[in-house]
DNA sequence: CATTATTGCGTAACGGTATAACGTGTGCGA
DNA sequence: TCGCACACGTTATACCGTTACGCAATAATG
């Protein structure tokens, strides 16, 4: 029952190298994607993938877009605080803005707890267009 | 460039088979089982259930969870006026809870305007377990 | 009326997403 | 040593969604 915080360093060798693929790249990837990443490491079948994913995900170090059916590394460090995340998704460039506001936390608990609903979990995905590329 | 609140006097054959099929059920619809439903009625391929549903939505008609690639009728009769909705989704008895709140809404703007977002669609959906399968 | 553009429809084939069901090997505590 | 938990590998399969083609009916225009 010990709660670990993972760090890199205590990853099998299959998770760490999904870690790094999703580390590396700027925009969200999609298990398939990282698959192709993978094959000269030995990777062959998409269980592999998700089984590290899975865990990755569990771990807090990774985050599933429902709305896009990817994956994206996390942005914070230590975000296994944040239990409630938003994200801007650009629609242009791809990249994806991970945002953790109180207030909207607080609003979304305050929106189940009326409803006598038990909140295990929020999916919270802003599709539109970023700053950089409106301007470009 | 007539502006039309589409009602379902005005739905093709086809997107009023999928509606109907949608509007009886009380839990959210895969396009696969609403093709397997519509068997009877001549659907033969995925093709027939994703044009109709992507007008349905396009009307507002229907939603769709991306959390579960699956889709469900509106419940309020006028929903093209609720731009930002969220969903409370049980995940014992599957059905769905949709509500409508302005200060949620309200938020999810000022986050999008901080950031310089342009914001176009919003995705909240929230997973729990319901009231009365808590009682239950 | 003839023409063109738009829209819905049907079918086949395919590609992308995710899991089930096997079996293997390794490490660790009872 | 035995049993257990866990990561791993492979095959097959299920589920979700789209591309590409062609046809028919219906506006919209000259």
């Amino acid at each position: 029952m010990n709660e670990h915080v993972h760090t890199t360093s205590e990853l099998t060798k299959n998770q760490a190298l999904v870690m790094g693929a999703l580390s590396q790249s700027d925009s969200p990837l999609s298990a398939y994607t990282i698959l192709d990443q993978l094959r000269d490491d030995g990777f062959r079948a998409p269980l592999q993938v998700y089984r590290a994913l899975d865990k990755l995900v569990e771990f807090g170090l990774v985050h599933r877009l429902e709305s896009l059916n990817a994956f994206v590394a996390c942005r914070h460090p230590g975000c296994d605080a944040h239990q409630t995340i938003a994200f801007m998704i650009c629609e242009t460039c791809g990249q994806v803005n991970e945002i953790s506001d109180t207030s909207l936390a607080e609003r979304l608990k305050q929106l189940a707890s009326k409803a006598g609903f038990a909140l295990k979990k929020s999916t919270v995905e802003l599709r539109g267009i970023c700053g950089n590329c409106q301007a470009a």
